[in-house]
DNA sequence: ACCTCGGCTGAACAGGTGTATAGTCTACTG
DNA sequence: CAGTAGACTATACACCTGTTCAGCCGAGGT
């Protein structure tokens, strides 16, 4: 009903919708720049429309958003459930797979940064599948047992997407490049070391805070001496 | 210490100079709403001054940044530096003293988000600051030895840092608010089960990555299975 | 007294923003 | 073939932005 031929200057091979090029261009420059620093205009230059045209598709440009919102969360659900169904267990494979599309990943990620509402969205999906994830491995023996699975899954959560915003920072401080090929390995031998052994040298600050909390008092102290 | 913010009506009892009012005014704003969000005529208002005058005192918006920048980074390297001198050590205690001055982290962490020069310069010092404790916790057992204390450093650095940048969503997962009183003793009771225990049942993922690291080839994963 | 200088203001300017509108063209339908 | 619907464009509009500018005002020096 709504094929039409596309004649304009983007590129003569792309058979794309315009609706689906300023999608796809909106996704991108969003992810790059961020929501209020991309204008109507420079995403329908990049699709090779008129301004016109974009919100005549989408009302407004918080309605783009919405629709880029909608779309990478399906995205991202459609790549998660075809590594389901390829029977992928494996959690570094998994996060392998989650990397790959790498401007669906920087469009959560900035979502994240400007604590949009997809942002909430993802993490939450995320944070189930990851939670169905470590239970899992803790039943293959991989992952120790906690009682406090849930939090603890938070947590780690946060920081892999957290670490992620902070790359940039990371590479400076130790020395390398921003591009993963150059950092990943610094950064997983660290963290799997972390991840494997702990930091703390013993159970004092655990049983310190454990006596805390059941003092009832309000703690008086931040999270972590890292 | 001094008052905060007092939107339009400038407290008759306000005796910093304007120019500090607009610099303790950008500041917040800054940190609350991100740069490009906040207009020069909101910081006007909320110094209780026009306009013209933060031009006249800063050249521009972008003096402006930097001006709070050089402020915020010389306020938190004050409060450092007073944390030192009384002798602090205890790592928690440092935590909760950064913790006091929220409207400084705050705009340390927005400056994160943006990826602001300033938040460099921070991250770097903190950095630095934190390796120091770091080595001074191995020295007197604290802190399990590491042949890598400087990358773990960084990672739980960024993890923190990333923790609290996505605090909301993980308040939000957690099913909590996003208040400290509320959230932070299942955050600390979480961390401080990964950073004593790791998550990892045994050494395989290390091992893994240890052999792969050997190899040499490209590694094929991404940092960890969280 | 006069003068000067800097803090300070109000209005104006130039550019960019999201958005509304009028109109063109093409494809489909009766 | 008329006629309609919708994709699409060009233009204009209203608003907001950072910034500029001419000038006011009070304090301090001579």
């Amino acid at each position: 009903m709504y094929s039409l031929l596309n004649m304009c200057s983007i590129d003569a091979t792309d058979d794309r919708t315009a609706l689906a090029r300023i999608r796809d261009a909106a996704v991108v420059r969003f992810g790059e720049v961020g929501f209020s620093e991309t204008t109507v205009r420079d995403i329908a230059a990049a699709a090779g429309v008129s301004a016109g045209l974009v919100l005549h598709h989408f009302g407004s440009k918080a309605g783009l958003r919405e629709a880029c919102d909608d779309y990478v969360v399906a995205e991202f659900a459609r790549s998660r459930i075809e590594a389901v169904e390829s029977g992928e267990i494996d959690p570094f494979a998994a996060m392998a797979s989650v990397q790959a599309e790498q401007h669906l990943m920087r469009y959560f990620l900035q979502s994240l940064r400007e604590s949009s509402p997809a942002a909430s969205r993802l993490f939450a999906a995320s944070f189930e599948e990851t939670l169905r994830l470590m239970e899992l491995s803790v039943e293959q023996g991989v992952i120790r047992p906690s009682d406090n699975l849930h939090d603890v899954t938070a947590v780690l959560l946060a920081w892999q997407f957290g670490g992620m915003l902070l790359q940039e920072h990371v590479a400076r401080v130790m020395g390398v490049g921003t591009d993963v090929a150059e950092m990943m390995p610094r950064y997983a031998r660290a963290s799997l070391e972390v991840l494997t052994h702990g930091v703390f040298a013993d159970t004092r600050y655990e049983d310190a805070w454990r006596e805390f909390a059941a003092s009832g008092a309000p703690p008086p102290t931040e999270e972590d001496p890292a």
